[in-house]
DNA sequence: GCCAACGTTGGC
DNA sequence: GCCAACGTTGGC
């Protein structure tokens, strides 16, 4: 494992944009936008660049792991927050002291089988994850150095 | 500072 | 579509 990199899991919903759309995107690069949670947004403010992210499809069906994506821009303020039309506008964030941040993350790979919920419970080494815990809502979470080592290793992935 | 009301998330 | 769990808001 690399020095100092650290270990994310980010939820999106695929109706909304999927691994497939992030493989897709101009430089398979996205700004992740649209996060409206604290502790979320507080976890997005220490990635660092080369940082390892999980994308998991929340809604979906099955709900699961689908693949891999890595941090290429530290944290910045969601432009979104300020668009009066926009459906994330949060009028009491003035310019001056943002409230809301995103960071960018680029597509690194799709599983070749991805990883349904349901299989994450049945892996004991896993049972300490933050997607697993109940109640956790989280759309941006840690995950451990050796968490994430399991995960790759169920999804077939050599490496990181 | 408490807490009821409300809105959201996300599995099922 | 249901609803449990959780976070936020705002009256007091």
């Amino acid at each position: 494992m690399a020095q100092g990199r650290r270990y994310w899991l980010m939820k999106s919903e695929p109706r909304v944009f999927s691994i497939e759309d992030l493989a897709q995107a101009p430089r398979q690069t996205t700004c992740w936008d649209g996060v409206r949670n604290y502790q979320a947004r507080n976890f997005m403010r220490t990635m660092a660049v080369g940082d390892r992210v999980l994308f998991y499809h929340s809604n979906a069906e099955p709900p699961a792991v689908v693949g891999m994506a890595e941090v290429v821009r530290t944290a910045y303020p969601d432009e979104t927050q300020f668009d009066k039309t926009h459906h994330h506008y949060d009028p009491s964030s003035p310019r001056s002291a943002p409230r809301w941040d995103m960071v960018d993350i680029r597509y690194r790979q799709t599983f070749k089988a991805s990883l349904p919920l349901d299989q994450l419970r049945q892996e004991p080494r896993l049972k300490d994850m933050v997607l697993l815990r109940k109640g956790s809502r989280l759309s941006v979470q840690p995950v451990t150095e050796e968490e994430w080592a399991v995960v790759l290793k169920l999804a077939g992935v050599k490496g990181s």
